[in-house]
RNA sequence: GGUGGGAUACUCAAGUGGCCAACGAGGGCGGAUUGUAAAUCCGCUGACUACGUCUUCGAAGGUUCGAAUCCUUCUCCCACCA
């Protein structure tokens, strides 16, 4: 029992620190019952969850599934400083009527994944504004500036001579508070919250509450370039309420290589099954493309429905594999005799004229899939399919 | 506080009076090829119905027939010293 629950919340972590303790964690719930807790912080300012997010989110699902109760965090405090984990600028202040609404949001993007009766959604303004400047105070005498910057990110930024904040020096400082207040036993995070996640174990020393949280962080996920971590900010990302069809079609974008990075942090199926099916990938016997397919059509029925999915897929292969045209697009409308140009900008297919002529010229647009090569034609009265690239498609009403 | 250096398009990075809408690289977009994969090859990459006009080289002024390039002030960043 205790071993499977183990293996499970091992599973595709990247690191584990103090095991021993989720092992004793585990132990009691199963002897007696006894619940805990698993912190685990989100940013106020990012409601729009993606793929990356949920690595984190199915890892709190499972520890649910073990009696663990999760304190989800909102760092509405936090969220002031900005965190200097990797490159991040200073933030603006968010008002409390949008962190309330950004809460709102995430709430219900997250409870697809997480149950809501295990779940207990906290801000942390709520204890560190409280804390006052003698808090703070006190907070900061906790920790000295030299094991600081013994902080792999800060120590290249030091030794490069990048600044520096101190107000950065505090960021840590409080997220660690965070475990103090909310005697969390265990926190979970992404592999660049190390030191982070760690000071929550120092200052819950520190403040001696009786109990040092485990840390597991997660690997970051890549996003689709399979380079950079997934982030709206690259867009190289797949929200979790993006329609179906762009999340299929977005999946099946991905590298080979990547696939098998989302398969072990995004897919449900053992790590068994899929080291047997890169197996077979390798050997030829499944096709790669297939393979793609299956976890595509996983993800998708999670946030959507397996029928939704399956619509997904056969427009998928509707459109790229047979090129026909997808069953539903934007539509738009304008006057008869609009120059082709304009009317693809109408049609949100290029952001000027200037490309939408480029695009002309390049062969890449089309009507009705005939590919256009008059830069000044006019368009009649009707109704056209307009398109540019294999991808973009808007029906265009011409009145 | 002192001294010196820097700020160029999405990013990095050339350019030190006209040939600059600005070399090059990355990224992005598009085409060929494919499994909408990777790799490869090719084209495009400020805006405007355009062999022309307009807006862009940290900000504001100025010199000049003409400035990203020269001058002045300002803002921000960096290095060394204190």
């Amino acid at each position: 029992m205790i071993e499977e629950a183990l293996n499970e919340i091992q599973r595709g972590s990247f690191e584990i620190i103090d095991e021993e303790r989720i092992i004793k964690l585990l132990k009691k719930f199963y002897e007696s019952g006894e619940t805990y807790t698993v912190k685990a912080g989100f940013d106020p300012t990012a409601p729009d969850l993606h793929l990356g997010h949920t690595v984190l989110l199915h890892k709190l699902a499972t520890f649910q599934k073990y009696g663990a109760k999760i304190q989800f965090l909102i760092g509405d405090f936090t969220a002031q400083i900005g965190d200097p984990t990797g490159k991040s600028e200073t933030r603006k202040k968010l008002s409390p009527e949008q962190i309330e609404k950004n809460a709102v949001s995430y709430k219900e993007q997250v409870f697809k994944i997480l149950d809501p009766k295990k779940t207990e959604v906290v801000f942390n303004s709520e204890w560190i504004n409280p804390l006052g400047a003698t808090g703070m105070l006190e907070l900061t005498t906790t920790f000295n500036v030299a094991r600081m910057l013994e902080r792999d990110d800060f120590e290249k930024r030091y030794k490069g001579g990048i600044s520096i904040s101190i107000s950065e020096f505090i960021y840590p400082l409080l997220q660690g508070y965070d475990s103090v207040y909310l005697k969390s036993d265990i926190e979970i995070g992404g592999t660049d919250q190390k030191f982070n996640l760690l000071m929550g174990r120092h200052l819950q020393r520190s403040y001696d509450i009786g109990k040092e949280q485990a840390v597991l962080m997660m690997p970051i996920l890549e996003g689709l370039d399979g380079v950079n971590k997934m982030s709206k900010s690259l867009n190289n990302y797949i929200g979790v309420t993006e329609n179906p069809k762009d999340m299929f079609g977005k999946i099946l974008s991905i590298s080979d290589e990547l696939m098998w990075r989302y398969y072990e942090l995004l897919s449900s199926k053992s790590l068994v099954e899929i080291k047997d099916l890169r197996k077979a990938v390798e050997s030829r016997e499944y096709h790669p493309k297939k393979a793609k397919e299956d976890l595509a059509m996983e993800i998708v029925e999670r946030f959507h429905s397996k029928d939704i999915a399956l619509d997904a897929q056969s427009e998928f292969n509707k459109v790229f594999k047979k090129s026909e045209i997808p069953s539903d697009m934007p539509s738009f409308e304008c006057e008869a005799g609009t120059w082709i140009a304009k009317a693809l900008v109408d049609c949100k297919l290029a952001p000027s004229t200037s490309q939408a002529r480029r695009d002309i010229k390049a062969g890449a647009a089309r009507i009705d899939q005939v590919k256009v090569s008059d830069e000044q034609l006019k368009l009649e009265v009707g109704k056209y399919i307009m398109q540019i690239g294999k991808r973009k498609f808007a029906s265009l009403k011409v009145v």
